[in-house]
RNA sequence: GGCGCCGUGGCCGAGCGGCUAGGCAAGGGUCUGCAAAACCCUGUACAACGGUUCGAAUCCGUUCGGCGCCUCCA
């Protein structure tokens, strides 16, 4: 029974698709307009990282996860003055604000891709949904839950108040869990003018001759409001109701909230039934993130470790805990990260190349706590606990060197699967060091290791010393045991 | 002003009424020519003070310290 923690009843439910033959999620794509940073990591890890859980439970072809990319630039803060980041961004590069977008998501791509983010199965762009959301405007106007003003849509959220909550809905504030008459308004940011009450949300937005990004509307040249897209987009592949909808804890307070405004507004029916929020990287104890001014890109990071070091620190902790990150912990998560691709390459040595399609009547039993765990609400915290002493567990086994092959067997089917499937880490699917060179090195290998197992054999060990030493140099580690040395090559 | 979170052994980080968390680091050991790897052993931690309870890191209260959201942000 898988256990997810919603956001909008603040405990862990025990999750039921609406139709298990096709599980949808949804989740909040980047706005492309600057590299992905340290923080927007554990977001997508997290998020990847459920959808992968679904999709071991429900089949991999049973689960529909959607992400958008907000290519049109919002404005960076809510009043008529704000730049438009994207346009920002482009004039800062000299670019048009469609090369921005383009260039920058291929940067998050190439970051996501490296940290083993598997690719969604739909991602559209915000500019690719254009007349769609100017449908769900004119709806909302229809209804009677929008009002204009000078070239621009808002969401009347009084109005859309007043017309009272059905069972099943959600009412405004219900997933943050605020109440309007007791924000504060006007404080930070001026309060617009043209909009009935400050809470109010732009659907649509007149732009200024010298945006470059505008579309034609009924009300006039503009460009979509910020939290419209994703309702669009979310409800053209998942429809007016689906299962899971994920994001950054930052985000649920307005863009999720307005989300669920405006679909329910518009569709007249529930929009979603599970809401996760994944937490935030601080830094120092801060919050870490684009306004705090203390990202660090991940680029610069995996210039110094492996992505996958990245990957593991982040399932480490919780993804509903705030993670403070700092380097000494991403080093101590690589060590332990080495330790198991060590043992899986010491296993997948050991089973021989028909592993794969081999089967196995019975897992080991941490491989029953990690799914245990993984049920309660994604605990990869536990979960990797499990595989720790699995790990332990197996290699004492391979010390032995009595290990039955059925019972290897297990491991190895098992710790594939939570290891490499759900958590992603890309423990078993490299190439093994001392096979993925050409013949002639491994030939040259044999001849090192036979030259220094003859120096050893006359005790000469100056000479057996220094070929280690010295292949050691070029990034290749021997290492002897009791069936001989093993060789092999760093990345 | 409103809403909410956190303070765990050297570091990271789970647990959230009774049973070893785990990882990394450190120390000791086994193996070994040495090394590496691997395994075994070693820390009795829960901000402070009260309270509830047979029993509290876990519940309640107070205090101290830190943080987030209410504004674009993952």
């Amino acid at each position: 029974m898988l256990y997810i923690y919603n956001t909008l009843t603040r405990t862990k439910e025990e999750f039921r698709p609406i139709d298990p033959s096709l599980v949808r999620m949804y989740r909040c794509g980047p706005t492309v307009y600057k590299h992905m940073h340290i923080g927007h990591a554990k977001s997508y890890v997290s998020t990847d990282m459920v959808r992968r859980y679904l999709a071991h439970i429900y089949g991999p072809d049973h689960v529909m996860f959607v992400m958008n990319i907000t290519d049109v630039g919002h404005l960076a803060d809510d009043s008529d003055d704000g730049e438009d980041k994207m346009e920002a961004q482009a004039r800062r590069e000299n670019r048009s604000p469609f090369e921005i977008a383009l260039y920058y998501e291929q940067s998050w791509f190439d970051d996501l891709d490296r940290l083993g983010v598997m690719r969604p199965d739909r991602v559209p762009h915000a500019t690719d949904f254009i007349r769609q959301q100017i449908e769900m405007t004119e709806q909302l106007l229809q209804k009677g839950l929008a009002y204009q003003a000078n070239g621009s849509v808002y969401f009347d959220v009084h109005a859309y108040e007043g017309r009272g909550v059905p069972e099943g809905f959600v009412p405004y504030g219900g997933l943050s869990n605020r109440k309007l008459e007791e924000q504060q308004h006007g404080g930070r940011i001026a309060v617009f003018e043209e909009k009935r009450n400050p809470q109010d949300f732009a659907l649509w937005k007149a732009a200024e001759p010298e945006h470059s990004m505008q579309w034609y509307s009924p009300w006039g040249w503009g460009y979509p409001g910020w939290h419209l897209e994703c309702s669009v987009m979310a409800q053209y592949y998942l429809g007016e109701t689906f299962d899971i909808h994920a994001g950054g804890l930052d985000n649920m307070f307005p863009h999720h909230e307005c989300e669920i405004a405006q679909s329910q507004a518009a569709n007249a029916k529930p929009f979603v039934n599970w809401w996760m929020h994944v937490n935030l990287i601080r830094i120092g104890g801060d919050k870490m993130g684009a306004s705090a001014g203390n990202a660090m890109t991940l680029k610069q990071m995996l210039e110094q470790y492996d992505p996958m070091a990245i990957r593991y620190l982040i399932l480490q902790s919780h993804y509903r805990s705030p993670q403070d990150f700092d380097m000494e912990s991403l080093a101590a998560a690589q060590a332990g990260l080495e330790r198991f691709r060590r043992a899986a390459e010491r296993l997948r040595q050991a089973v021989g190349d028909d592993a794969d399609t081999a089967s196995v009547d019975a897992m080991p039993p941490f491989f029953t706590e990690f799914l245990a765990a993984m049920d309660d609400d994604f605990n990869t915290t536990i979960a990797l606990g499990a595989l720790a002493a699995g790990i332990t567990e197996l290699n004492s086994l391979l010390a032995a060197g009595n290990a039955d092959p059925a019972g290897l067997l297990a491991f190895y089917k098992s710790l594939r699967i939570a290891f490499d499937q759900i958590l992603g880490f890309d423990l078993f699917s490299r190439p093994i060091a001392t096979t993925q060179n050409n013949a002639l090195t491994g030939q040259l290998m044999e001849l090192f290791i036979e030259l220094r197992r003859e120096a050893r054999a006359r005790k000469d060990w100056p000479a057996s010393d220094l070929i280690r030493d010295r292949l050691k140099e070029r990034g290749v580690v021997l290492e002897d045991t009791k069936e001989g040395t093993r060789w092999t090559m760093g990345e």
